[in-house]
DNA sequence: GATATTCGCGAACGTTGTTCGTGTCAAACA
DNA sequence: TGTTTGACACGAACAACGTTCGCGAATATC
């Protein structure tokens, strides 16, 4: 009964075999949290109710509570799939640590932020699940190579996987935005039309930036981001 | 009658006079948003519900609604709230333009993380409340002393903000659970025994690098980031 | 074939955010 | 001063939520 990392007593570990089907698929936890995405991805965060889900699932909500403790574990459970496949599809040796690194976080924020409001589950709080760890430990290794000191290591892990889970929430933020209304132009004109409309003598500093403010595309403000941590850790000694 | 920016309707821009109060306080917007405050702080935001905040004010969930469109109305003005008093206690002149950024971001997470789970409202979301714009007003005027280009200080603005947000919610989800536990000692324990539980086939860096993890306090670790993004920004051009 | 055990799920409970309609009281007017 | 008016307060209700309980059915074991 391989129920992934959710049976806590490893007693029972042999599958043996599962029910016959009388036409229908048996429900596993894998499946709720796979279906989970899925009404996420399609209907949004705030109607992802447990009952959607057993519905989709062609049952009642109380099936669920079998497989899964509460709404909150299986959002936990569905933001640990949903980067199940960010270390596998790391890149290829030979490039130097720092664009390997930038790469990980790159797919780390976009396998986050394609789920809305996934990336502010369990938000400040230490990775703990095990595709976050996977995600860690390469972190650390790659900044090993850039010869490091242990807690200088350390601290950057813990900054750097905040900025990318903290990308993930604002970008799939303005995604959620952008699936109701225009495409991405639509809502920059939004925003460009917010800051003309400010007073120049109450905010005289963002008024004056005016154009600049909105220079860039998110990719390009991201990657700028990265760099800024990057170059900042090297050049910046712990303690 | 000054709700604020409530009111979308200025149709009745005339105070004329209030209503004798048969010993009970006249509902406001602000009292509402204060009282919110008070509630958050003292039962959680689970337990912030609309008719809490309403029994505490002596009257029904209903009578929130002239004053506060819905809950998200109420949370945002809560954390706007919160802020107010950030920017005025800006440290003097005299300091480097470094030294006067930390300070302004160390108030600003140390206001929103003193109430549980308010940082995290309108994480992504660009900043458009009054003293949000404030904050945002005296980055930009402190990054400008630095001599950075437009487009560096606009990305850099955005940066700050972004991890000034994160910090606080980070540490505010920790004030969480510290509140219900121990101080602080006790959830480090935590950590210590989880990390210590780890196998060292499955997560072996996480494990080298044992106590280094855990070393330096939540503060030490949050002014080393802000020292990291403020060497990067300056050491890493925008384009 | 009988028994024990697991699993599925309808029904219900307590809460939630929000709305509707009515009551009420102070201000404005006659 | 008596009447009207309009804004405010709020009890009651609604739909929907997460979660639990307990029964029935299907399967595995003896």
């Amino acid at each position: 009964m391989f129920v992934s990392c959710y049976a806590l007593s490893m007693t029972t570990p042999a599958p043996i075999s599962r029910r016959a089907r009388p036409a229908k698929v048996p429900l596993t936890r894998e499946l709720i949290v796979r279906t989970g995405l899925m009404v996420l991805d399609r209907d949004g965060m705030d109607a992802l109710t447990m009952r959607k889900v057993a519905q989709e699932l062609d049952t009642g909500a109380a099936s669920l509570y079998v497989y899964v403790k509460n709404r909150d574990d299986l959002l936990v459970a569905m933001l640990d799939e949903a980067i199940a496949d960010v270390v596998p599809q790391t890149s290829s040796r030979r490039v130097p640590w720092q664009k390997r690194l930038t790469a990980l976080i790159d797919g780390g924020v976009e396998a986050m932020s394609r789920h809305q409001g996934l990336a502010l589950v369990s938000f400040g709080n230490i990775p703990t699940s095990h595709n976050a760890m996977l995600i860690v430990e390469r972190m650390i290794a790659l900044l090993k190579e850039g010869n490091l000191d242990d807690t200088t290591v350390s601290w950057a892990v813990d900054l750097l996987y905040l900025y990318m889970t903290a990308v993930a929430a604002e970008q799939s933020a303005h995604n959620d935005s952008a699936s109701l209304g225009e495409t991405e132009a639509g809502n920059v004109q939004k925003v460009r039309e917010h800051f003309e409309s400010l007073s120049a003598e109450r905010y005289p500093m963002i008024v004056a930036l005016g154009e600049s403010l909105l220079s860039g595309s998110g990719d390009q403000r991201t990657s700028w981001g990265l760099k800024v941590l990057l170059n900042g850790i090297i050049h910046t000694p712990a303690e």
